[in-house]
DNA sequence: TATTATGGAGACTGTCACTATCCATCTAGG
DNA sequence: CCTAGATGGATAGTGACAGTCTCCATAATA
């Protein structure tokens, strides 16, 4: 198909399109002339793929592209393929002082408790570290240190199970760029799902808790 | 104390301070000359919250202006002051097309199956409905629609449970404003938190069914 | 008194994710 | 065969955003 169609498709105008293809976050069409070239199905897919990368996680141009070097590089054995995707998908920021010393010794102490198989240096880490610091800065949990009470050991046992269960659901009969495809676009998408639950309880635990007050005065 | 107090005590330079008075996400302090004025405690503690929602919660400065809003206005209770700020906590953004009408028929039917109190126009469905589109779009979860599936009715009752003691944790001694701000902020800080351990758990599993793989060839 | 800092206003900057414009080909409809 | 319209490729431009920078008349401080 040429690029109208790929752009009919995909509902990315062709401007867009041809922005992919220089951000290399798009393989080029199989040219068949100096001006023209051939894409294919893989194209829709991909361009689907960034989408939800870039709209649904909200993941800079960069940062996906970081994620589909992952998914591309065969290489990379699945496991590690996916680590790398997953480094992609933290915000990168500063996160250095002292509170971010103690909030990241806080990640390791958690990680070793619940025995967690994530690499020491893996980016997530620093996403748990910026929760912690703010949730010791405004007081939630006991000042000793917010993962290191039970509030979120508690959690840990359901996330596993969950977690195990989303990595089962990935079909076995794919071959391994699919596989990380998968897992990544099942990564943002629960993510987003759960957060949406997580709030929509929040507000009917509000109503719940708050609702009776007086109307007005 | 003067801005430059206001600026060390909170790690923001003093030009951004100006910038957040400007837009109206600080009130100004109490001027005792044409050139001076007085900020206290509350300042510093405004920025925090700033920061939090901005960084912590990427959060636009226009969004997170919406959510002091919220936390100000005094006329609201505290039920619709949360509600509020939920809503400018969800990225907005064009939702239509075909996708979206059923995604957000679905996103309503679970509301309904699970009774719960989500306003009809809340924003939070729209995060739902992006999600549901995307992983129908990529074969997650069955054709008959992901949200209607008993995928996310399983996880309901403890997301419920768990919504239910971070509301309860909000001190109910504390004043209305203080209250939706401590609610503010448990719920990007504890979303940041969930999403990191979640991406925990997914790397961990990952290693158990994956991580076997051949080395390298 | 001589620095240094301040509040306030406006202009400016860098980044980002696109959009728009050109142009030398191609392709398709008549 | 001829021509209106599409295409790829390259370059330039746009608008939003979140700060930063510069001024300057005035205050505080050493």
């Amino acid at each position: 198909m040429k690029i109208a169609e790929l752009s009919r498709r995909t509902g990315a105008p062709v401007a867009t399109l041809k922005y992919y293809l220089r951000e290399g976050l798009l393989t080029p069409g199989v040219a068949t002339a100096v001006n023209q070239a051939n894409y294919e199905e893989a194209h829709v897919h991909r361009v689907k793929l960034v989408r939800a990368l870039v709209e649904l996680g909200r993941l800079s141009i960069a940062d996906a592209r970081r994620v589909l070097e992952a998914v591309d590089d065969d290489s990379l054995p699945m496991h590690e393929a996916f680590g790398a995707a997953q480094d992609a998908m933290v915000p990168s920021r500063e996160r250095d002082g002292p509170h971010y010393e103690s909030a990241f010794a806080e990640v390791e102490s958690f990680v070793r408790r619940h025995r967690l198989a994530v690499r020491h240096d893996a980016a997530v880490r620093g996403l748990l570290a910026d929760a912690l610091v703010y949730l010791t800065e405004f007081g939630w949990g006991p000042p000793g240190g917010v993962a290191d009470s039970a509030m979120f050991d508690a959690l840990m046992p359901r996330i596993l199970a969950d977690a195990a269960a989303e990595v089962a659901f990935v079909p076995g009969d794919l071959d391994r760029s699919a596989q990380v495809e998968f897992s990544v676009v099942g990564t943002v998408a629960f993510e987003v799902a759960g957060d949406a639950l997580r709030r929509m309880a929040l507000e009917h635990a509000s109503k719940a808790r708050f609702g009776r007050a007086r109307p007005k005065r």
